[in-house]
DNA sequence: TATGAATGAGGCTTCATTCAT
DNA sequence: CATGAATGAAGCCTCATTCAT
């Protein structure tokens, strides 16, 4: 706690910086200028944290995603009845997306080849946590099992991903509770 | 017809061949350059028919949107079970989203903002009238009324975009009808 | 006089066209667009009359000095005294030049290699003209003999020059007897 | 000290790079490549100094042209009979105009809508220091009456440009004496 | 470690010129 | 003769990247 940058390193604050940046605009129309004096910093100085300014893109975009995977993982071994641990996923999932914009940019621009690199396997990690947690949720006879996993997890997270876009660009708010609802309604093991 | 071009513009030629180019790909990836040629025009023919990079990226983007739009008000006027054209709403949707990969490209990518003038009135558009089809099959007492119309577009839409770019980037393949019928099942109001 | 041009050959339609549109602006910032449009003529027919931009800017750079060439000279073996002939010069060069701003133009502007060739040729006849004008003052006894010819014709034709620019730039109105008068008071031979 | 280049600011060793490349040339026939080249920085360099292309060229115009007024406004004050003040102003504005090719080259050029809103105002100081001088001339009863200061102002520098004009183009060698006498012969108030 | 002035590769864009009609 | 759609060479300008301090 030297100065006041409290504890964040100067990588992180980079990384911010640039995440706000990227809200909203294309890869080319952010330049480093902008990201250096947003995050208060010189131009060669990011070039000692980054290699290239695709690798601050990719950084930013991974930054914050294995934390969600990690998450994820930790939600599904919760001793909580599943479909508690399942909203209690749509709740941070949706939190995460909305608050990481950055990362949501990522997901949606299509990634040119070396970004991908790095950024499919760590967005494959995240969506493999999500397939695991749902996997335990039909081996502990939650969830139905006439339905794939995969196709449980599009009719789980898509929903999701259109909320917070809408919500992020065109402002219009959707209640996470009823996308949660509708997808426990349809998905959850009938007791007999 | 002259040539192979058949009836097509050269117009339209131009802007398939763009949309071809940016699948995949960021804007700034995608060189004028490499329009030109994959539309077998000159460089300079761009002009003619396009203000600049930005208006012919927009209009590629726009290009279709509007006969998807018209296709689903016209779905929605069909003298069908609703279920029907919901299930066919849903195909020939999907459908779309994987053919014009260009559209999908940029409701993705975030617009900057002249683009984002032209496209997101013509995306609006496109949604209204998913909204207008859902409303009417609420009217008609096909769909429940205890969801908001807002969040039945929610859950039947997101799947579908989520199967598609799942399906064009990672090439998983998802079932589209265990969408919908996961959507039917939980959306249909239930006839007593 | 076959139709509403009266008898202005076509060359002649686009050398004027471009005069008023070269008229204060540089040579790049006229378009063969702008000059064919002004001409009402299209872009290919220029072509069919000028080489090239060039040979064009050249050739209306020309246009009328090989005429007022011609009329210095026959002012200069006119039967009328000596003085008369000067200011009769002075107001046809002061009008010509007000009257072809294009001309003052490329007189002005400096001139590039091939255009320069042809230029260059027809202004020095034109000033070897006004050179024999004076020189035959001379002879005639009319002029002072103290001062060479190429003083005298600075003396007599700067005035005029920058007279023209003024009131073509500025808007500035100079008297051009005041002028001539001045030049007369001070080049013309004291008779004893 | 470091260079060669003594004390010389960047700034402006480009412009006097540019004046060289400009002089004898168009304005679309010199490439930033060159004036880069001449003046041994990168072509982004350029950049950092100047707007673009017209504001280089108009920096370069009226580079030296404020100096050259200052010079005026002194000449106009000093403390000598007025012929010598006036011969004075002859010599060194020839030099002047002699030295710095790229202002003539502007003075001629006619000025594109931007660069002209620059130029004119610096030009037309010029100018307003040139009348000041000769009203002073005619205040003190060193100049005659009956010719307006404008009058006088053409009669002067007219001849004075062209004679420059004629040795920067045409070789042609005028002397400056003659001219400078011609005008104080016919402008000189006669003493009674 | 931090900087930002300098760079130059490369893209978008313009526009003189051509040529099929 | 006349046209103007098409072209592509070439230039201005941007901006990621470097490096001397």
């Amino acid at each position: 706690m030297k100065d006041d940058e409290s504890k964040e390193s100067k990588r992180e604050i980079i990384l911010h910086a640039a995440e706000k940046m990227f809200a909203g605009r294309r890869f080319d129309e952010v330049k480093l200028d902008e990201i250096a004096a947003a995050a208060g910093v010189g131009k060669g100085t990011l070039y000692l944290y980054f290699k290239n300014k695709e690798d601050l893109f990719a950084q930013m975009a991974v930054e914050g995603l294995d934390e969600m995977t990690e998450r994820i993982r930790a939600i599904a071994l919760m001793k909580l009845p599943f479909q508690e641990r399942l909203f209690l996923f749509g709740r941070e999932f949706s939190a995460f997306l909305a608050r990481r914009q950055g990362v949501m940019r990522v997901m949606n621009q299509v990634q040119p080849a070396p970004v991908s690199k790095i950024f499919r396997r760590h967005l494959g990690r995240t969506i493999q946590a999500v397939h695991a947690l749902l996997q335990k949720g039909m081996d502990e006879g939650a969830l139905r099992r006439d339905f794939s996993v995969s196709e449980l997890r599009c009719v789980l997270v898509g929903p999701i991903l259109l909320k917070v876009r809408r919500e992020t660009h065109e402002g219009e708010v959707i209640d996470l509770n009823a996308l949660l609802n509708f997808f426990w309604a349809g998905a959850a093991e009938k007791k007999k």
